[in-house]
DNA sequence: GTAATTTCCGGACGCGATGTCCGGACGTTG
DNA sequence: CAACGTCCGGACATCGCGTCCGGAAATTAC
């Protein structure tokens, strides 16, 4: 156990800890293509100037770096989604939208590694949905208050409708990010918007 | 190279070939809840009933067998979806994804595996998207056939409204299949028919 | 200065899973 | 009977994971 009273690194000539380089380097290693499963502890190592027994003395398993690297992306682009109100109409949820493609744009490599072994890792899909969770339930309540003022339809399901907003738009987020052209984000932002709005906010007739 | 005059195996009275064993094992693993990457070939032999080695001589690996699997999986679903036209209205839409889904619950496990394993495996990818490619240019086409009609709005994006429709979709239909009450089912349905219709097909104004 | 402590290296180890190979048992086919 | 195809059972090399330990190097305390 460290002391507290002890700078964890005193001296910044040293070419700073193994953790952060091996942080940076998996990052590094994802940014240029690779798979995270595909991805082995000695490689990571390698590509970090680090010896492989030091990773394990900074990580539990390839899983716990995934997590630490995970940190607090989603917490930044739920505070940029949330920050929107309906009141903002069509047009601030499609700038809204552009802001959260640019989070995703900028952690793309780390969120398709999350997206990848949340399919498989317990421990991994339970912290993705758990993150998820906000959004649904911000959204669930957002719908059941415009239902409550009439602004959306009483015959709406929030509940699925939520799910499609969320599990859908959060994966079509993911696929423009990571296989479309940057240069057709606005377009892009622009169809989520009124898609979610017309479709469900401000969804017509009944 | 075995010869053509010959049966591959006359006899019926034999309990059917390994290998539909092993394809039935592996669907029965996997409809219990497990995961395919975590799911050993030890593990679906024991359960085929079939030496390790004989797993060998039908596949070449893990993926093999997945794909094996995946068969006709996609181009049934694609079926049912494609024989919806905007002339059906949004009550034709609701009641074809009401049988998309029924589609999805079947092969729930399957499907599961296969966007599972997609997210690593590129071999298994390009068949996913492959297959999923199929709907892409349907989809757009038909946004396309609209807009010309007067019917969808012009300014509307039609690849970037079909990204949402396929990808968003495809992915909102997994969760609801996988993590979702099937009573909730025709909800569901009726929710993502309005979204799309309302939002997409027939999005009000400009 | 020296000693103690922290951090990292380098390599060993056991483990489990993968994919290959082969000898032999069994039943079918001609 | 003999040839053949299918399957079993086990041996084998290989790989990646996670653990462990002895020692080098640098930093800190005294």
């Amino acid at each position: 156990m460290p002391s507290i009273t002890r700078r964890r690194s005193a001296k910044l000539g040293r070419p700073t800890s193994a953790e952060a380089d091996v942080l940076a380097a998996t990052q590094r290693l994802l940014a240029g293509g690779a798979t995270f499963t595909e991805l082995g502890v000695q490689q990571i190592c390698t590509e970090a100037g680090v010896a492989r027994s030091t990773f394990y003395s900074h990580f539990r398993d390839k899983t716990d770096l995934l997590l630490r690297l995970a940190g607090r992306l989603m917490a930044t682009s739920f505070d940029v989604t949330s920050a929107w109100q309906p009141a903002a109409g069509v047009e601030g949820l499609e700038e809204a939208f552009l802001q959260v493609i640019q989070v995703y744009r900028r952690h793309a490599a780390v969120r398709r590694a999350l997206a990848e072994v949340a399919t498989y890792d317990s421990a991994v899909r339970d912290y993705f949905t758990a993150e998820l969770h906000q959004f649904t339930d911000w959204t669930i309540k957002i719908l059941r208050a415009e239902q409550e003022a009439g602004r959306t339809p009483a015959g709406l399901d929030p509940v699925s409708a939520t799910r499609i907003i969320v599990t859908g738009g959060e994966r079509a987020l993911t696929d423009q990010v990571t296989s479309a052209d940057p240069a057709s984000d606005p377009a892009f932002a622009r169809e989520l918007a009124h898609t979610w709005w017309h479709g469900v906010y401000r969804r017509p007739g009944t």
